[in-house]
DNA sequence: ATTCGATCCTAGCACCGCTAGGCAAGCGAG
DNA sequence: CTCGCTTGCCTAGCGGTGCTAGGATCGAAT
């Protein structure tokens, strides 16, 4: 019984190692660079292993975006409840969103961007989505303003910040000015 | 003379059939379904013809992508000059344009989210990018608020409806609540 | 020790973006 | 009117992609 045991945390295992694998190429070269050959030839594994983990590439970059999905969530939790009162709270939330994306900009595509085949905004959402997008009620909720839905609000301002992340990340907007955007979104929607 | 005048009109001519036969194509099956091969066949040439038009396929997005800024920014100016102060302005700004973002993904897409070899935010940048954002801050300039400068403010408009349009597009959003997500983002951005 | 099942790899399919090289049609020159 | 040449186009093919079928190998259980 044990060697089964045994056999299922390698293939665990092996699974982490596939993913962190895709997101370590992702983030050094693009994910146009994960092919499955060059990521099998980094687990040092043939081609077929990452099917019987996975259904196939997209399966790959939505095992990505989970991982991302709960750090985000993190660190969004440990901005906000370092700040005090709702204002500092807000203003930490949007700053660290935008870094996060920033900073993992493959991480970040894969949860928004690309194909994960993951579900949204429904009831078989995965665990790690629905948590991040509670880390941003948590704190945008409590600004939302008289008579506006708390999650309305939520998903408007969300709906800022990915706007900024991503044309930012794309040159679409210099990113220079990040800070004073960050200061207007805040100054303006949130009811402080 | 006129012979070479002829057959400029008829390359010219073919050019504009491949970027709309792209447009078609992407729109009807999606950007993965615009292959050279398939798009060579639609538009009954051989795929070398297509490289005698354009680089590759990302000039060929490009050049959708240009079509839609000409034709976004067309349907802003319309929507804005129907609206009768500012406010009115910024609201059929914000309607026009997530709507065309969601009668036209494939267009919105290859201008904002595939990488169709354009520059952006600086001296070459297309014109008709230049004239979009023109049209957006033409509106979104006049309800910036005093001591906010207009660019900084179209930016963040603009990021704001950016996300709203993707994330709804992409199954992020529920697509129900577009009109209170509108009202909210002008009452609270713009100073009416 | 032998059987048998799980595990993994080699090889290959259909498709992708892109290009080299040759053929044929249409032009101007004699 | 014919010849040579340029121009424009197509056939064929290269190296790459995601994905899969089928066989070899290795280890556990009898």
């Amino acid at each position: 019984m044990s060697v089964q045991k045994r056999k299922e945390r390698e293939r665990a295992e092996r699974e982490r190692l596939i993913v962190a694998t895709a997101r370590e190429l992702a983030e050094q070269q693009g994910w146009d660079a994960v092919t499955t050959r060059r990521l099998a030839e980094r687990i040092e594994y043939s081609q077929p292993v990452l099917y019987s983990h996975f259904r196939g590439k997209r399966e790959i970059i939505g095992a990505v975006a989970l991982d991302g999905a709960a750090e985000m969530a993190a660190a969004l939790r440990a901005a906000t409840s370092a700040a005090d009162g709702p204002r500092a709270r807000v203003t930490a939330l949007a700053r660290t969103y935008l870094e996060f994306a920033a900073r993992n900009p493959a991480v970040y595509d894969a949860m928004f961007e690309l194909d994960g085949g993951l579900a949204f905004a429904n009831e078989d959402t995965p665990q790690p989505l629905k948590d991040a997008f509670a880390a941003l009620l948590e704190s945008l909720g409590e600004v939302a303003g008289d008579g506006v839905h708390p999650g309305l609000f939520t998903e408007v301002f969300w709906a800022a910040l990915h706007g900024l992340a991503t044309l930012t990340r794309a040159g679409r907007l210099p990113p220079e000015d990040t800070e004073p955007r960050v200061e207007l979104l805040v100054d303006r929607l949130a009811m402080v």
